[in-house]
DNA sequence: CAGAATCCGGCGAGATACTG
DNA sequence: CAGTATCTCGCCGGATTCTG
């Protein structure tokens, strides 16, 4: 845990060169931290989740549908431990535990939003790509094939 | 490869709920890709360095320090597929090839830039938040000590 | 120089069983 | 109900070796 912590801060502080980077290879330890947070496969279900309402452990267990309770317990812990959610105990039997976010998280969801929004004004460009991407590399493969062929013969 | 993207969207398609959930779940097939490409350990580096002017392979190498030149190919590549950014072979001895990003990739590092830039206005916060958490785990395992040695006298 | 291919070790994630 | 604890297994990422 710690020691995480410890060897993610002597691996930025450890850059000798500040040559060409400016903002990003500083940024790198923390902005490294919310990225994988967000980016995340389950973290950003629960804080857009979370975002409309306060919800307990099974209430997101079962909106998610598809994360072991081992995973959403995690998730839940880093988003805890980030600041992004807050931890509700009550006393009662039985246990009940409500997660909502701390402003700082709905703060974070309002970045996340316009992530989401310019994935989805460009998630078509992106399939696109993928397109002739994918017909490029298998256009390529065949002319291989043919060259292959034309040597054996 | 390919068998990756038909997974993915069976994965997507295959919600059957659409009761709670409106933008999330369904935008989680395109913005988990994108996700996990910024959130991925070496793009947003390759993204930010190549925003200045476009840059040689061996030049991100470089200038990266610390990636293995498979997980660079790996990561140009995905880049490339995914529209971000360009790959420019030139067919001379020594081989000679440059990366550039796209219209899309300059529009995405924008957005890149956001999610940095909220990052380092919370940082702070960030790390309040870690402390605090941290503190409060080891104070109640302090409690919890106590209470078992009450327990064993 | 810019990769492709191969092997391998670690750890992250799932499944299962047990507690308060 | 809301977790912990433990085990296992898949695959991700690094090191190494080989081409055009």
């Amino acid at each position: 845990m710690e020691d995480g912590t410890s060897k993610a801060l002597g691996y930025c502080t450890g850059t000798e060169d500040d040559e060409v980077i400016q903002w990003d290879t500083r940024a790198d330890c923390d902005v490294r931290r919310i990225l994988d947070r967000i980016a995340d496969k389950w973290s950003l279900l629960v804080i857009a989740l979370l975002d409309r309402r306060t919800m307990r452990f099974s209430e997101l267990r079962r909106a998610i549908d598809g994360v072991s309770q081992r995973m959403l317990t995690v998730t839940l812990r880093h988003l805890e431990r980030d600041g992004i959610i807050s931890r509700t105990v009550y006393p009662v039997v039985p246990p009940r535990v409500d997660y909502e976010l701390t402003p700082l998280g709905i703060s974070l969801h309002q970045v996340i939003k316009s992530l989401v929004t310019w994935t989805e004004e460009h998630q078509r460009e992106i399939a696109a790509a993928h397109e002739a991407y994918d017909r490029r590399v298998a256009e390529e493969e065949r002319e291989l094939l043919q060259s292959t062929a034309r040597l054996s013969r």
